[in-house]
DNA sequence: TACTATCTATTACGTAAATAATAGTTGAGG
DNA sequence: CCTCAACTATTATTTACGTAATAGATAGTA
């Protein structure tokens, strides 16, 4: 339940963490690349018996639903992010995030909002 | 030049911009799994191939020297994390950044610092 | 200058990832 | 109730990763 995703499976995850849940025709009309079916079918198999799916029946086809969060991976990513590339600083990190130009600055009003809501949290 | 790094060559990477330059001894060292010197070695020739460091001979040695910086797998990294896992929110990721309980608040503060020195970049 | 420790170069091998062909199953419409 | 399109199951192939053994080169030192 904890195993980590390989490029392919995360690609997969996100068209199951966007939609709620996904059948195999759902991801293949979402993935740009255009794969197989059987090959989304194998990947979602993986990714049952990583345990970050399960599936329902529906009608003759079988709906996935996550069984993971975006967080969970998230946070992994997040933390290998810090310390390999930005050398332990999730300043380093953000300072990266909003550098790009076209970013609203509506988006980084609201990203320091959040900052402050945190640190009322941490600073009663 | 502009290939993707493997988690192996993500933290062989890590250590030449860490060091500035690094030889195949100085990541044996720091690597925390004790790979074979040639394993490194191998890793190295890969990197060198898809454009990430050169080398310089130095002694009977070679000395690694990085050309990607560290901001550009940067990017590629938190662009994909930001589209796959947090749905495109940067604010998202950022929440996820600072949910960390040990988080000290001037780290905070100093993240929110830079964000409102990018806002007045950004809206002068 | 010959020896030896330390490097690089070459080659190999097991495992995991990515992809898909093909065989078997199912359910809805004629 | 039979058929066929749409699914799942099984099996296979190719390529990428990770790791290292071994062979060949090099440079400092006795």
């Amino acid at each position: 339940m904890r195993e980590t995703l390989t490029r392919r499976e995360l690609d997969v995850m996100a068209v199951v963490w966007e939609l709620g849940s996904a059948t195999v025709g759902d991801v293949v009309e979402r993935l740009p690349d255009d794969l197989h079916y059987s090959t989304v079918l194998t990947i979602f198999r993986t990714l049952e018996g990583k345990g970050h799916v399960r599936h329902e029946r529906e009608g003759k086809a079988f709906r996935y639903f996550p069984v993971t969060r975006p967080e969970d991976a998230g946070d992994r990513a997040l933390k290998r992010l810090v310390d390999k590339v930005f050398q332990g600083s999730r300043e380093m990190l953000v300072a990266r995030l909003v550098s790009d130009e076209n970013i609203a600055p509506e988006e980084l009003r609201r990203i320091r909002r959040h900052l402050t809501e945190r640190l009322k949290e941490l600073e009663p």
